[in-house]
RNA sequence: GGUCCCAUCGUCUAGUGGCCUAGGAUAUCGGCCUCUCACGCCGGAGACACGGGUUCGAACCCCGUUGGGACUACCA
C-alpha cells in the first residue's frame, strides 16, 4: 500500500521533472531576494541573498531586489533604508528593482479575479474569531487545525469582511522536486484552503511571491527552507495560474550556538551590526558563503572566485551553527590582506580622537595601520591601538608603569636619548643598533630588560608592535619627548 | 500533536561503495620564532548518533530508533 503510494509519487515527480526541464536551463537565469521590510537585514537573510547574487552572477543572468511590505503593521521605511544600505555595505547590487509589492496591488488583483473566475478561489466571511473557534474544537476533537471549507461552494462574491481562498486539490500529492534536498512529497490532505487575499484586499505573502515570481520570469527561487512547507501551496497556485515552474532551492537555515534557529538572543544578528563592530563585508561575505556552501577544502575566495565556483550542486542540507569565532579569524585575515591606503578611512570611525587622526598625513598612519595590521582582529581594535601614535601625551597603563618606569632606568634612558638624538640617519636599521650594540652591550643589559621600559614610555602599555618600527614612525622628536617625559616617573 | 526536513571532530566542512588506520579550516593544547603582544611556522588531542539490513566490502545505499530543526496565521 506504502509502496504504490510511493511508487505513484515518484512516477509523478519523474512526469514533473521532463514537464519543465528546459525553460530554465535555457533562458537567462533570474533570482530574486525579497526581503520583508519588518527589521534589518540579518545574517540569514544575508546568506540566502548572497547565494542568490552568486547564482545570478554565475550564470551571467539577473537578479531582483523586491520588497515584500504586504504587512503594512510591521512594515517600515526605516527597515527598507536598512536593508538597502546593508545590500550596499556587501557590495550585493541588484539588476532590477526593488520592486514593492504594495505599489502591485492592482496586479494581484487581476489575477485574483481569473482565479476566483476560474473556480480555483472563492470568497469567505468567515470571521477571525469564528475561525480560531473552529480550530480550536477541531484540536480538542484531536483532528487537524484545517480550514473546513464551510464557504466553498457558497458562491459568494466580493464585499466587506471577505477573503479569498484557494481551492485545494482535495486528493492527490504535489511533488517538490528541490534542488537542494531532492523530491519532497506532500499530499493535499494535509494541506488547507489557504487565503489569497484578505478581507482590506491585500494579499498575503503566499500568492505574492507566487504572482511576483512569475510576473517577474524568475528562473530560480532560492531561499530558506523555513518556507518548504509552503511550497506544495506555492506549487498548486502556479498551476492553477497556468504558469510554468520555476527550480526550487532550499537552503538550511543559519543556528544559534545552542542549535536553535538563530535569533536576537544569540547576540548581534543584524549585518550592519558588524559593520559597527568593526568587520569588513569581505570577511562576513566569506564567512557567510562557507556556512551551507563549500568548494572542496578552499576556505579564502575572492569574490571573482566565488562567482567563478558558486554552485547549488554544492550546498549542503543540513543546518549550519553560527560561529563568530570563525567569523573573527576571517575578519582578521582580510585585515591583514587589505592595503593600509584602504583600511586608513575605515579605521578612522573607529578613532577617539578623530580630528587628531585627520591631522596626520596620509603615509604616517599606513605607516601606523601597517604596524597594527597583524595584531587586529576588527576595526575597533585597531581605532583603540593606533591611539598612542596620535595622542600629544600618553596615557600610561598604571601596573605597566610601576613595573617598567623605575629609577634603575635613569641611567640606560640617559643614554639612549643621548645616542638617538645623536642619531644622523633615524631609521629603523640604526636604532637597532643603538639598542643593540650600545645600550645592550655597554651597559650589560638583555634587549628585553630596556624594551619593556621604553615600550611603555612611547606607548603607555606593555604591548605593541615592534619597538623600532613604532620609534621609526613616531620620529626623533616624540620619541626623545616621551623618553623624557618618562624620567619624570622615575 | 500533525506534516516536512536534517544527522562526519566543540564549530564550519571534504567525502557520492573499496583511494578513509576519515582530509581541511576554526577553536583548543604544546613547541618554535621573539624586544612585548600579535602574526607566522611545526606538532598534539578531537568526529562518521545508535541498531538492523543490502554487499566480497559501507561514513557513503535501505529500514528503524534516537536526537535536532522548520512549518502548522487574514506574518513573511
Amino acid at each position: 500500500m506504502e509502496l504504490c503510494y510511493r511508487l505513484g509519487c515518484f512516477i509523478f515527480y519523474l512526469k514533473q521533472c521532463s514537464q519543465r526541464r528546459s525553460p530554465a536551463f535555457m533562458d537567462k537565469i533570474i533570482t530574486r531576494f525579497p526581503p520583508s521590510p519588518t527589521g534589518y537585514l540579518h545574517i540569514g537573510g544575508a546568506r540566502t541573498a548572497l547565494f542568490n547574487w552568486l547564482f545570478a552572477r554565475h550564470h551571467g543572468g539577473k537578479f531582483i531586489l523586491r520588497i515584500e511590505d504586504t504587512d503594512r503593521v510591521r512594515s517600515t521605511d526605516e527597515s527598507i533604508k536598512a536593508i538597502l544600505d546593508a545590500m550596499e555595505w556587501l557590495d550585493m547590487g541588484w539588476d532590477e528593482g526593488p520592486h514593492y509589492q504594495m505599489q502591485r496591488l492592482d496586479v494581484y488583483r487581476e489575477y485574483i479575479d481569473r482565479l476566483v473566475a476560474s473556480g480555483r478561489a472563492y470568497y469567505c466571511d468567515c470571521s477571525p474569531e469564528d475561525l480560531e473557534k473552529r480550530r480550536a474544537a477541531a484540536m480538542a476533537a484531536g483532528l487537524k487545525p484545517k480550514y473546513d471549507g464551510r464557504c466553498r461552494d457558497r458562491g459568494l462574491g466580493p464585499g466587506p469582511n471577505r477573503v479569498v481562498r484557494f481551492r485545494l486539490p482535495d486528493s492527490g500529492a504535489t511533488v517538490l522536486n528541490d534542488v537542494i534536498k531532492g523530491p519532497i512529497f506532500f499530499e493535499h490532505s494535509e494541506l488547507d484552503d489557504l487565503v489569497l487575499q484578505r478581507s482590506d484586499g491585500i494579499p498575503t505573502y503566499n500568492f505574492a511571491v507566487v504572482v511576483d515570481d512569475v510576473t517577474m520570469g524568475i528562473t530560480h527561487v532560492i531561499r530558506g527552507d523555513d518556507h518548504v512547507n509552503n511550497t506544495p501551496r506555492q506549487i498548486l497556485i502556479y498551476e492553477a495560474l497556468g504558469a510554468s515552474l520555476p527550480q526550487f532551492g532550499h537552503v538550511p537555515m543559519i543556528l544559534g550556538p545552542d542549535k536553535t534557529r538563530l535569533s536576537k538572543r544569540h547576540g548581534a544578528m543584524s549585518v550592519m551590526a558588524y559593520k559597527d563592530m568593526g568587520y569588513l563585508p569581505e570577511a562576513l561575505i566569506n564567512y557567510l558563503v562557507r556556512l551551507g556552501w563549500s568548494h572542496g577544502d578552499q576556505e579564502i575566495f575572492t569574490r571573482a572566485e566565488l562567482i567563478e565556483h558558486f554552485s547549488l550542486a554544492n550546498v549542503g542540507k543540513s543546518p549550519s551553527v553560527f560561529d563568530p569565532e570563525k567569523l573573527l579569524w576571517l575578519n582578521a585575515h582580510y585585515i591583514k590582506e587589505s592595503s593600509p591606503e584602504t583600511l586608513a578611512p575605515l579605521v578612522e570611525s573607529f578613532v577617539e580622537d578623530r580630528a587628531a587622526f585627520a591631522a596626520k598625513p596620509a603615509p604616517f598612519l599606513s605607516k601606523a595601520i601597517e604596524t597594527l595590521q597583524p595584531r587586529s582582529h576588527t576595526l575597533v581594535e585597531m581605532g583603540a591601538a593606533i591611539k598612542f601614535y596620535l595622542v600629544e601625551d600618553v596615557a600610561y597603563d598604571p601596573a605597566a608603569a610601576k613595573k617598567f618606569l623605575t629609577p634603575e632606568m635613569r641611567e640606560p634612558f640617559r643614554r639612549l636619548i643621548e645616542m638617538i638624538g645623536g642619531l644622523e640617519m633615524f631609521n629603523e636599521e640604526n636604532l637597532e643598533r643603538v639598542f643593540r650594540q650600545v645600550v645592550v652591550e655597554e651597559m650589560g643589559l638583555k634587549l628585553g630588560k630596556i624594551a619593556q621600559p621604553v615600550r611603555v614610555a612611547l606607548t603607555g602599555s606593555t604591548m605593541s608592535p615592534g619597538l623600532f618600527e613604532i620609534i621609526d614612525i613616531l620620529g626623533k622628536d616624540a620619541v626623545l619627548k616621551r623618553l623624557r617625559r618618562a624620567m619624570e616617573n622615575f
